[in-house]
DNA sequence: GTCTATATAGCGATAGAC
DNA sequence: GTCTATCGCTATATAGAC
């Protein structure tokens, strides 16, 4: 049902600028890209081989010459999302502004990340049954585990300076992301409030902030 | 490479008791529940209607006329889940009980219902990409929602008598069921520490617990 | 009302031509 | 190195016998 291409026309000069570029990297990105979006939009089974080198505008066999066979694809689409998707630095421990207002910069970026098409896709397919348990392990070392790592790191000088009271560090990181998620994100996976408006979100931040402060900013006795 | 039945056995005497039973409810629900076990177990895509039939005892046929197709099947079986897994009464409103003792008991039993392997394969189906999202709402209301309104309506009284400070109940119900879930929630989703040991389970729920009340018991001005 | 056997279609992977 | 055409397998849904 899609054959509307005569079998004469000549492939080149569709991909990219000039003919003399080498052809290999290039539909070789493009396979990656049309497979990284596709398994995002209807997940591993409902992602077809053909499907995948339609989308990239190469043949099936190209795409079985690059990479091996459906899983290896998926397994390389599923690194490059994930290295894509959680940037290197995440938060900077910057000990000068107050708290509330660091609080609230890691807050909203990890709230934007996580309420992304891409995000809320990401964890569909990592979640779903049909993916294997090593996939999901290969997801939570480079997504969750990363991000309390570095929010720890980052609240430790407050917790040294005593404006935190904190026992168990990495603990505390993941009550926090788990606040700022919140229901709000669980009702974004089940399909609604697919857009929250920026308004909701600010205020959804900014009340997990607060109770998170409430909870483990010094009590009355120093 | 399971014919190893003969075809000119009898296939009355080995589904219930007696002959005389009416065989039509007795396949329906044998159906339903092969039906339930396996999309819990494999997902929608990966649960083929051969493999209910057979696990149910019948015919692939049987099914078909029974159920109109495979969508209306797993829409059944949806239903019959969700209706099993929430109780109807959740909590009871005891205020006798000391605050933290109540909100443990709650904690204990929302945290062992997501834990349970039938909560989590119900939340990767639902989550999956192949679900639509009708159904997903159908979860939401029968599952979460429920869940929240039901906690605020146990905190109401704590609020009226000024044991808790909560301006937002929904709110803060919603907050005390994502900490209560948590990161070994999520850890559990991505396949990580599967069966979770009790003792752990319990300090995770004293610590959500904790949390809640440093943020929302009553301040220090009465 | 139920079962065996089959039609139809889609997908993953491959053989051979250019 | 790339494309067209095809094999083998599986799954949904149905036709005809008992």
């Amino acid at each position: 049902m899609s054959a509307a291409r005569s079998p004469s026309a000549p492939p080149a000069a569709r991909q990219g600028a000039g003919p003399g570029r080498p052809k290999d990297l290039g539909k070789r990105e493009a396979i990656l890209t049309a497979a990284r979006l596709l398994f995002l939009e209807q997940g591993y089974n409902g992602t077809s081989m053909d499907g995948i080198a339609a989308a990239a505008g190469v043949s099936k066999l190209t795409v079985y010459s690059h990479f091996g066979d459906k899983e290896a694809l998926f397994n390389a689409a599923v690194q490059a999302t994930c290295n894509q998707l959680v940037p290197e630095t995440l938060f900077v421990a910057d000990t000068s502004a107050p708290l509330r207002e660091q609080l609230l910069g890691i807050g909203r970026a990890f709230f934007a990340l996580v309420s992304s098409d891409a995000a809320l896709a990401t964890q569909r397919i990592m979640l779903s049954a049909s993916t294997e348990d090593h996939i999901r392990r290969l997801f939570w070392q480079a997504g969750p585990a990363r991000m309390t790592a570095a929010l720890g790191s980052a609240l430790a000088p407050r917790v040294a300076s005593g404006e935190l009271q904190i026992d168990d560090l990495e603990l505390a990181a993941g009550q926090f992301f788990c606040l700022i998620k919140g229901e709000l994100h669980s009702s974004m996976m089940c399909g609604l409030t697919s857009p929250v408006c920026a308004e909701v979100a600010e205020r959804h931040v900014a009340s997990s902030v607060d109770m998170f402060i409430r909870a483990y900013a010094r009590p009355m006795r120093p």
